[in-house]
RNA sequence: GCGCCCGUAGCUCAGUGGAUAGAGCGUUAGGUUGCGGACCUAAAGGUCGUGGGUUCGAGUCCCGCCGGGCGCACCA
């Protein structure tokens, strides 16, 4: 369309480079006016200064170009037929833009030929589909995962799902320590449980602790027993206990990891040790105070950061390098970091480091996640994991379920700090949009089987259904086919924002064409069977945007 | 002190440099002898924290200030 556009700029200039520059600064939109038209450009605008005329008489050009094609494609002569169908110029300088009628039509019967297909969207002509890692949620095994721990899972979840849908073959991955110092607590504090002493100071105190305590096996006992270690022993026997309970959350949660990476076989594989050759061979380490410092200051660095310490002991610094190390040899183009706020600090020497080794720190992109107010009874809750004092992931679900919470982080932008009112989300219970979606679906569903019960199939085509654009069926039909536009939209700037925004959209599209429009009506089959289509259409794009926020769709409510 | 993030309707939040800044909840007034009333229609509600700047155009970009959060380890 932008080529279209441009190849309608009658005054273009005639400078090659200068045409290409413009054409990637044409953006088009989807006005907020629909009566403005189906998309609007800013051409003109962007490129008055370039061809040195006024916005308005730029864009009349344009668009009297454009409807001349149009006419001359749609009368014959020429094979294909534009998408185009008229133009016009608005305000100072708006190129508004009508899509020709059919074009609709041809849209929603791509949806029935193929439902199974609609949402997946190919970026393959613009943007060759990428391998990409999107590492997420990766809280250590020392404990159950919290409701702090809830954002990051689901907004790394929908962002894979939306990489997916955009025809990237996505990793989902879950990094976890799983030895080292918290594990030696972890492992302190049960066995002190289990010989009824006091947890220390710097032990975890949950429950969950405590349960541990009492299930030891027999078999590790003993092995604990026998070891000169016995709290390496059993720390690493709860902590795989415990990444076990993770696992099984998440499950809850419709999210499912394809790869476990444990921090400790990032030594034992040698991935650190490859990562510190790699910088070694490039002159960015250097030995001071008997402590290995990879040089970040070179890069803008507030200071040089530790890789090994005196002790002989590494850093995180030094697990992180390991792994990007690993994580580049498996081939992959992108990858993904889904962090807390609190890591932000971590970014900028990761990502330097990795430039350091010889890759692009272009390739690598740490979303960081802003973090959860939890409300309750106007009181914000403080939770510390040692102190035990948090509430479980599976406890939020248990009281407001899964469906709600996922739209509701999925609703937000990852970046804005945001409120989460445990009892105004059970109060809003039946009154939260989510619900609101659903109910959409569950209606569009009994339509269909009502008709099916009276013996009204829906239409082979939509036909001329949605010729008079300001018809009910139009303004329904316009909704329905915009999801691409928002999968690209999400997958392109890694926002998902706008997938809840559509289905509610289409939701509230879809109530007004249920009150102005009867479907199911054998005294006018014909049109029955057309608006069936239209309505199976709508529920297929519908269930499309809740299966790619994982939520449900149900066909009664 | 330095760095990063945030500040939009009573509340919770969208807003990807464009036209009259939106949604849900809440408030107010209405609506169904039709396919699901978990619905629909309408109204009220805004100094986009604040002061400058860039731009044809700024909630959006830049600078200062105010307010809030987070981070500034040879901790984990």
């Amino acid at each position: 369309m932008r080529r279209a556009i441009a190849s309608g700029a009658a005054p273009a200039p005639d400078d090659a480079a200068a045409l290409e520059l413009l054409i990637a600064g044409i953006e088009i939109e989807v006005p907020a006016n629909e009566t403005y038209g189906d998309y609007a450009s800013n051409i003109a605008m962007k490129s008055s200064k370039l061809l040195k005329r006024a916005p308005a008489q730029i864009a009349a050009a344009i668009a009297a170009e454009l409807t001349a094609e149009a006419g001359e494609r749609l009368h014959g002569a020429a094979g294909s037929i534009g998408p185009i169908a008229g133009a016009s110029v608005a305000g100072p300088g708006f190129l508004n833009l009508t899509l020709r009628a059919g074009l609709l039509a041809d849209h929603l019967d791509a949806i029935a030929t193929k439902p199974d297909a609609w949402g997946q969207i190919l970026r393959r002509d613009v943007d060759p589909p990428q391998k990409i890692n999107v590492e997420f949620v990766s809280a250590n095994p020392t404990g159950p995962l919290t409701i702090g721990n809830a954002r990051g899972a689901f907004v790394g979840d929908l962002l894979a799902r939306v990489l997916e849908a955009a025809g990237d073959e996505v990793t989902r991955e879950y990094y976890f320590n799983d030895f080292g110092e918290q594990v030696r607590r972890l492992g302190e504090s049960v066995i002190a449980l289990r010989d009824g002493a006091e947890v220390g100071e710097n032990g975890y105190k949950g429950e969950y602790v405590g349960e541990l305590a009492a299930a030891i096996p027999a078999d590790v006992a003993a092995r604990a027993a026998e070891s000169a270690d016995a709290v390496e022993v059993i720390g690493r026997w709860a902590s795989e206990k415990i990444r076990g309970g993770i696992e099984s959350s998440l499950a809850n949660l419709g999210v499912a990891f394809d790869v476990w990476r444990s921090e400790g076989s990032l030594y034992t594989d040698g991935w650190v040790e490859r990562a510190i050759e790699r910088l070694r061979s490039g002159d960015w380490l250097e030995e001071r105070d008997g402590a290995l410092w990879f040089k970040s200051t070179a890069f803008g660095d507030d200071k040089d950061r530790v890789i090994r310490k005196s002790t002989g002991a590494y850093t995180y610094f030094g697990s992180d390098i390991g792994y990007v190390e690993e994580k580049f040899s498996r081939g992959f183009d992108h990858l993904i970091y889904v962090w807390g706020a609190d890591h932000h600090g971590t970014v900028a020497r990761v990502r330097n480091a990795a430039e350091a080794m010889g890759y692009q720190k272009e390739h690598m992109e740490m979303l960081l996640v802003a973090w959860v107010r939890f409300i309750r009874d106007g009181e914000e809750m403080s939770m510390s994991k040692r102190a035990g004092t948090f509430i479980t992931l599976d406890e939020l679900l248990e009281e407001i379920g899964v469906d709600s919470a996922r739209w509701f982080f999925a609703s937000r932008s990852a970046s804005t700090a945001i409120d989460f009112d445990i009892e105004l989300a059970k109060a809003e219970n039946s009154e939260n949009p989510v619900y609101y979606a659903q109910y959409a679906h569950a209606r569009m569903k009994s339509i269909l089987r009502k008709a099916e019960a009276e013996g009204i199939a829906p239409a082979a085509a939509i036909g001329d259904l949605l010729d008079d654009e300001t018809s009910a069926d139009a303004r329904l039909a316009r909704r329905i086919v915009r999801l691409p536009e928002a999968v690209e939209d999400a997958a392109t700037h890694h926002e998902t924002q706008g997938i809840t925004t559509f289905a509610t959209e289409l939701a509230t599209a879809f109530s007004a064409f249920y009150r102005d429009a009867k479907v199911v009506d054998a005294s006018d089959a014909t049109r029955s069977a057309k608006r069936l289509r239209l309505v199976a259409a709508a529920a297929t794009s519908l269930a499309a945007s809740l299966r790619l926020l994982g939520i449900s769709a149900p066909e009664e409510m």
